[in-house]
DNA sequence: TTAGATGCAAAGACTTTGCGCACTT
DNA sequence: AAGTGCGCAAAGTCTTTGCATCTAA
């Protein structure tokens, strides 16, 4: 941990240049994120948190989610009914959440760039690409539905 | 109100061909959902129910929502942070909500269809587009917030 | 030293569920 | 008459907040 050019170290660096505090709350939900393969809730978040530190209570965990949100550090998206997920802001990307098996994937953010230009140019309206999270059917739920059907 | 082709009489009548029972509080979600301009939370559904029939209880609105949409009724989508919005079904149309001004507004599902397309190639994915709920800025939002850099 | 961060516990928003009575069919 | 649907209240999930204590700077 700590590696040179690791991520954690940047998101350390970026919290003393808000002038915020560097605790080992932080330091920790910093490098689970960091370590995290996608997305994570705020739950799992903490319970990743607490196999490292686990006196660190939930309620700081989403205390330190908003700070790192509001110093742009990472951000959250609601996919389907459940909780929100958490992720590092620098992988730009959208969701596709299935419906029936509640999996989530995700894809590169340019496959929202016409529909982005469309909303821009239709209604005015500037498309939150972090943000973008759309429900429907994954391939292999269809395959399965197509086959029940047969 | 149950004039002739009037919505309502619709949803009786798919009560019925379910074999479910045709109740006042059932009636008035209906009554409240056809006369609806837009979307409507849960509880926004239920102050207008019980203004007109004041003994239904929120957790039978939960009940017939849910009764309404296994039928097809009604569909919901999950705008930005806060409750699930229901509207009837047969307005298939996507959301933009403004993540400054909270105001949601509804556009023609046609304007995914590009995207539809590219999900179903790209990653056999099938979007659904009753669901589809954006978050980004709204264009008086954007306008403000370039005056204030001004 | 001292102001910001944390832990704990309680509250808050939204939704679901269990139970016995009422009402639709 | 039979059994679904309802009201009430309690519980469940996810998140926020108040307050006393602790700690980074």
């Amino acid at each position: 941990m700590a590696v040179p050019g690791n991520p954690v170290d940047e998101i350390v660096s970026r919290i003393r240049h808000a002038s915020k505090r560097v605790t080992v709350a932080k330091r920790t939900v910093a490098q689970v994120l960091a370590d995290a393969p996608g997305h994570l809730s705020a739950d799992a978040i903490t319970c990743a948190v607490q196999e490292l530190e686990p006196d660190v209570s939930p309620s700081t965990i989403y205390r330190i989610l908003e700070e790192f949100e509001d110093l742009g550090i990472i951000v959250h998206a609601h996919l389907g009914q459940g909780a929100a997920v958490f992720h590092l802001a620098g992988t730009i990307h959208g969701h596709l959440t299935c419906e029936t098996c509640k999996q989530t994937i995700e894809i590169p953010s340019s496959h929202f760039d016409d529909l982005s230009r469309d909303l821009q140019s239709s209604f005015g309206f500037e498309l939150d690409l972090h943000h973008v999270a759309l429900s429907g059917t994954c391939a292999r739920c269809l395959e399965v539905r197509s086959q029940s059907h047969a």
